[in-house]
DNA sequence: TTGCGAAGTGTTTTT
DNA sequence: CACTTCGCAA
């Protein structure tokens, strides 16, 4: 069986050459060489931080240090394997056995594993985001009253809230104080909802994403046997864009490490973009303070970028309020100034784009060397019917999931009942789908789903009913005994699901395609245990679903959000802009942590090109047409805004081309503004009197 | 049980 | 404004 997760590719070549270090630099040969002991490396952009954790991998396993004893932990399972695969070519297939993966898959392992030592058997179920805000909402649906009350949370601002208080260690309480302050007064409720979502987790054998690291942590703290059987089995640790980690992630890479602390953090704080999940890059600061004796490392030498883009990008991270400092610097003094296009809409942007990647290909640069970066997931969509509709073949990272939709999750949810007969999330949503069936008899099927026993006869107020026999189906099928592979049980679903499936969505010709990618997916698993989590932590991109059909070239552009761009490189970058594509959220205007943040993620993207780069520039009067609708901005922060976003514009000044035009590269007319809604004129509190500048009246007025 | 109209609510980003 | 969610009535 074709191993699909943590090993994709056998390396066609295995290279046996000794370990030649010289290929490194002095910052990086220490950063390998140094073994023992605690190891802080804080590596800008482009330094060659992958190498480095590459070749010390190579080198411990040379040294005789057995794989199986050293855990790369890392943010993606794509860099994981990476990694591997590279350390692989570097030295040989030893490496391969490495264990590596994500936070929450090294902890899926362990949890199915250890579990019982907490409560949890091995055939616990995932629940995603959406999947624990069903079960909130099961939760609060018990309390009653409670949701008859206008202004009580929604379930998902209520699953926010507690996430956030699991992920920062802070109490229900202070979160909704600093965060939330509008569901001050049903404080109390909430508590008692959390109270009651923990609870039942356990008792109906489901853990979400938190879950896994906090019940990991909740482990190891408990159980010494099983801490020091860890501890002893992963005697090198390294941990991968540390500066993403939150505080339970630290408490965890804390409690594995051994009493000899070999370990190795590597970050860069000027790349920390995840606080919405938690993390700080204080981690990284606070390194060396936990871990006696820490050696910090630096790596500045930036062998990615050319002068001028790495000029721009240092322009850009010198105005960050609190950083590690560090001065990147290359020795590709030569190359062209990043581009600072002005496109008037969105679709002006789109053709610039896709008849500038044509320009590119050309000169002899690679599509595979080329994207397109943004903000989110649906900012791409005007670019993907243009490169579409001039057969510019790409693939698209982050946005949408496709076990996300709708269908698919249906179809998961038949086996994760099978996995797991007690996970009242997926009995609710199949029972959805029994015609005849609603809300009422769904809970009254919920209470006695604690009682259903493989095998079960039809429980008795369900006899007789228009949608019994409907029900018993579906009983025999998720009870069932016998033993099948996860792609005999999806067949087995599939047949079942089906008839609903016609007749729930017209456009079912279009979904039916994504049931078979997941019949393919599932056929690559021996377990279903084991299909069921991965699918849930590590969900194929859209590459992967539509792998079949696509074997036409090799060639293809990226498109991606800047967040799954992380650690990626490519010769030319575009930033899309003319929407949203790098301006903060409304929300974090509020908050001036989160503006830095903005900066870092702007950093991000910048940081990745090689040798092109061409930024558009925000079209900041349509933005501004929007902020009407948040009640909560005043003029103080949109003008904090303003000024901050000026930035780019005085860079552009001092570093960018700015000639280029996209009316040169054929685009026919500009199209007029008509789209951008007329600029409101912004409501301010007294005190928060408009001050008169000249650059916010050119934004407003 | 479902379907419809009213009300509210507010965009990221990922495991 | 657009989308989702909720409550109520048939």
């Amino acid at each position: 069986m074709k191993e699909y997760t943590l090993k994709p590719y056998q390396s066609a070549v295995i290279r046996s050459v000794p370990l030649d270090l010289e290929e490194l630099n002095p910052a990086q040969r220490e950063a390998v060489m140094t073994t023992e002991g605690p190891v802080l490396v804080i590596a800008g952009a482009g330094s060659g931080k992958t190498k480095t954790l590459v070749y010390r991998l190579a080198h411990l396993v040379n040294q005789g240090v057995s794989p199986e004893a050293i855990l790369l932990l890392t943010f993606t399972k794509k860099s994981a394997q990476e990694m591997l695969r590279r350390a692989t070519q570097v030295l040989d297939h030893r490496c391969e056995q490495v264990s590596g993966g994500t936070f929450h898959s090294f902890a899926n392992v362990v949890l199915r594993h250890y579990g019982s030592a907490i409560g949890y058997g091995p055939g616990f179920t995932i629940l995603d985001r959406s999947d624990a805000d069903e079960l909130l909402g099961l939760i609060r649906a018990e309390g009653g009253d409670i949701k008859t009350d206008k202004r009580f949370p929604k379930k998902s601002t209520i699953g926010s809230i507690i996430s956030m208080s699991v992920n920062t260690g802070r109490s229900i309480g202070r979160v909704i104080t600093s965060d939330y302050p509008q569901f001050i007064d049903y404080e109390e409720s909430l508590v008692a909802i959390n109270a009651a979502y923990q609870s039942r987790k356990s008792e109906i054998q489901v853990m979400d994403y938190d879950d896994l690291l906090v019940k990991l942590r909740q482990l190891l703290i408990d159980h010494a046997d099983i801490r020091g059987e860890l501890q002893a089995t992963y005697r090198y640790i390294m941990v991968d864009e540390y500066q993403d980690t939150n505080s339970l992630q630290s408490d965890v890479i804390k409690l594995l490490t051994n009493p000899q602390k070999n370990i190795m953090v590597v970050g860069d704080d000027s790349q920390s973009i995840y606080s919405f999940r938690g993390a700080s890059f204080k981690n990284i600061i606070e390194f060396p303070t936990f871990f006696d004796g820490t050696k910090v490392i630096k790596l500045e030498q930036n062998y990615r970028s050319s002068q001028p883009i790495l000029n721009l990008t240092n322009a850009l991270i010198e105005k960050a309020r609190e950083k590690y400092s560090k001065t990147l610097f290359t020795h590709r003094p030569d190359g062209e100034l990043p581009v600072y296009i002005d496109a008037a809409d969105e679709n002006t942007q789109s053709r610039f784009i896709a008849q500038k990647i044509l320009e590119l290909r050309e000169t002899g640069i690679p599509l595979n060397e080329m994207a397109v970066l943004f903000r989110s997931g649906w900012h791409s969509n005007d670019l993907e019917v243009e490169l579409q509709s001039r057969n510019i073949p790409f693939q698209k990272f982050g946005g949408f999931k496709f076990v996300e939709t709708a269908h698919v999750k249906d179809l998961l949810s038949y086996l994760r009942l099978i996995q797991n007969p007690a996970d009242i999330v997926s009995w609710s949503r199949v029972l959805q789908l029994v015609d005849g069936v609603g809300a009422k008899t769904i809970g009254q099927f919920l209470k006695i789903v604690p009682g259903l026993r493989r095998q079960a006869t039809m429980p008795s107020p369900f006899i007789g009913k228009k949608y019994s026999h409907d029900l018993q189906r579906l009983i025999s099928l998720v009870l069932r005994t016998d033993s099948e592979t996860p792609s005999q049980l999806l067949d087995l679903a599939l047949t079942h699901y089906l008839p609903m499936f016609r007749l729930k969505y017209d456009d079912y010709s279009k979904r039916i395609t994504d049931l078979d990618s997941l019949k393919n997916i599932a056929a690559r698993y021996p377990s279903l245990d084991r299909f069921l989590s991965e699918i849930s932590l590590e969900p194929p991109d859209q590459t992967q679903i539509d792998a079949t059909a696509s074997d036409y070239e090799d060639e293809r552009i990226t498109l991606s959000t800047i967040h799954s761009a992380k650690g990626l490189e490519w010769k030319a970058v575009f930033l899309i802009s003319v929407v949203d594509g790098y301006l903060p959220s409304f929300q974090s205007l509020g908050d001036l942590a989160q503006l830095e943040e903005e900066r870092r993620l702007l950093y991000v993207a910048l940081t990745r090109a090689k040798d092109h780069l061409f930024i558009i520039k925000p079209n900041l009067d349509a933005a501004a047409g929007n902020f009407h609708r948040f009640p909560g901005i005043t003029f103080s922060k949109l003008s904090r805004f303003l000024d901050d976003y000026q930035l780019l514009d005085d860079l552009a000044e001092k570093w960018v081309l700015k000639d280029e035009k996209p009316e040169k590269f054929g685009i026919r007319h500009r199209q007029t503004v008509s789209s951008v809604p007329p600029l409101p004129r912004p409501e301010w509190d007294g005190d928060d009197a408009p001050a008169p500048d000249p650059h916010r009246k050119k934004y407003f007025f």
